[in-house]
DNA sequence: ACTGAATAATAAGTATGCATATGATGTATG
DNA sequence: CATACATCATATGCATACTTATTATTCAGT
């Protein structure tokens, strides 16, 4: 009915991407506590058992995360024993990355309830929906990262 | 083809909606740099326009930002001379908000880059898709929303 | 009216994102 | 080979989220 001078912010996409991004970080806090993992450090440790070695900015990049920060994150799993950083032989400027015995075994302890946030994000929507979702989602962020490359 | 030990997170919705995020963020920047102004600053700002006078709990609530930092978030406008900050009378408790009219221009001002940031965000879709993906974030959130009331 | 429960704002501590700068290396080019 | 440029890691500063605690008020029930 009525044409208000402000933006209307709860119809852009931004604010629902953005609220949606809460209840997911939420549901997987909710999911995982006790373990004491946030859902960044969980994706690196997850990252590095598939690629153990790698050096921070490959790894970084690989997760999408911001390389500035990702050594204070190492830092912190470095602190609980689940990471091990190491210095590049062949170029010292690189810190090489792996998992300790230890970190495995949280991420795949942790590996069910990971699961189990991922199931209840979706929640709402029946089978179809979240299919449709993740098609939507995965052809916007290719679709945006084609535009960089 | 194989099966991994670890999480498979790319797969996972979480992720998804995270890189989607990342985006989001990273187009308002770029649409709306040389204003100085964060997308929850100009959320806040906007908001106000609609509902001066309103206190910070019910504000933080309508626009669902983090109400802890909502206080320091209000400082940075005032600081800048868009917001102001009055006791409420009524409810010594409380703090009322609003605009200045330096505010509402800024965010006026803002609001052709806000819309073309909204539009660029959706823009690897088709109409029918952004549409799509519209109605499954709304049904998304509107969900974990009812839940928790 | 008094006490206990709820609420508004703030503070403090931890985690992250992002921009920018710096230092140590590597690489490529003349 | 020396210089310019690129790259990895780190540091700094700002903005935000979320938790928990604290203080000042208000409110509700007796």
């Amino acid at each position: 009915m009525c044409m208000p001078k402000s933006f209307n912010f709860q119809r852009a996409p931004g604010y629902l991407i953005r609220r949606t991004q809460q209840l997911a970080v939420a549901i997987f806090m909710e999911e995982t506590a006790g373990f004491d993992v946030t859902p960044v450090q969980f994706a690196i440790l997850n990252a590095l058992m598939d690629d153990p070695g790698e050096d921070q900015i490959t790894l970084s990049g690989r997760v999408a995360f911001d390389a500035a920060t990702f050594g204070s994150v190492i830092s912190r799993l470095e602190a609980k024993g689940w990471v091990e950083r190491q210095a590049d032989p062949l170029d010292k400027r690189r810190k090489l990355l792996w998992t300790t015995a230890a970190g495995e075994k949280v991420a795949l302890q942790m590996k069910r309830a990971v699961t189990k946030a991922q199931q209840r994000i979706v929640e709402p929507l029946d089978v179809g929906e979240r299919a449709q979702l993740h098609a939507l989602l995965g052809k916007l962020v290719a679709g945006h990262e084609n535009e960089k490359g």
